[in-house]
DNA sequence: CATGGGATTGACT
DNA sequence: GTCAATCCCATGC
């Protein structure tokens, strides 16, 4: 991505990242779904304040903050705003767009539909785990590049974010408008 | 040091 | 629809 994207207000950062491409272990696909985190409100994990587990949210931009949730899966971020600022964007779902056939065998799925549609579906499907986290997302393994031109144009639909027990009145969940990648179905339908 | 709670998924009723 | 799996870490005694 270009110097200074993600050194930015992480609303804007997470709209602009849908249509993006996300690459790593031989697979790359297409952000459909993404949500924004910021440690003014209690659903960011950077709320409590710097501590070991939140240290890479606090940190530069532009890096991954990768964490196990439910014990089980790994879920990639991007770190935004300046160092100091505790904001993420978490990509929730992919388009898959190449190393299809490796992203089948890392999940023992076939439907293309459910490869990379969640949170821990995608950094399964790319091999992406807890190692990564801290890793830049322009220069190390996992890497988040410009949309394609066919994606320039994306059009953004707001929502409510998912699976989140406070503050979930915030409209701050972003989603390619009509995608069948989804996570789950669209219910505001807010465009952006 | 013990406890409790998840930014989820997949299997099962 | 319901529910268990499973681990990191923040919090409180």
């Amino acid at each position: 991505m270009r110097p200074g994207f993600y050194e930015r207000p992480v609303l804007e950062v997470a709209r602009d990242l849908v249509g993006c491409v996300v690459t790593h272990g031989g697979c790359s696909g297409v952000i459909v779904e993404c949500e924004a985190y910021h440690d003014s409100e209690p659903a960011c994990h950077a709320f409590v304040g710097l501590t070991p587990r939140t240290a890479t949210l606090f940190g530069p931009p532009g890096r991954a903050y990768v964490y196990r949730s439910y014990g089980i899966h790994a879920l990639l971020n991007a770190v935004c705003e300046p160092e100091g600022i505790g904001a993420a964007v978490l990509i929730r779902a992919l388009e898959p767009v190449s190393g299809i056939a490796q992203m089948r065998a890392r999940r023992g799925l076939e439907r293309l539909e459910e490869l990379c549609s969640g949170p821990g579906k995608l950094t399964q499907a790319l091999g992406i785990g807890l190692e990564h986290n801290g890793s830049d997302l322009s220069g190390g393994s996992i890497v988040i590049s410009e949309r394609p031109a066919s994606w320039r144009e994306v059009q953004v639909a707001l929502d409510v974010r998912v699976g989140i027990t406070k503050a979930v009145e915030l409209p701050w969940r972003f989603c390619a408008a009509g995608s069948r990648f989804l996570s789950r179905r669209v219910r505001l339908a807010k465009a952006v």
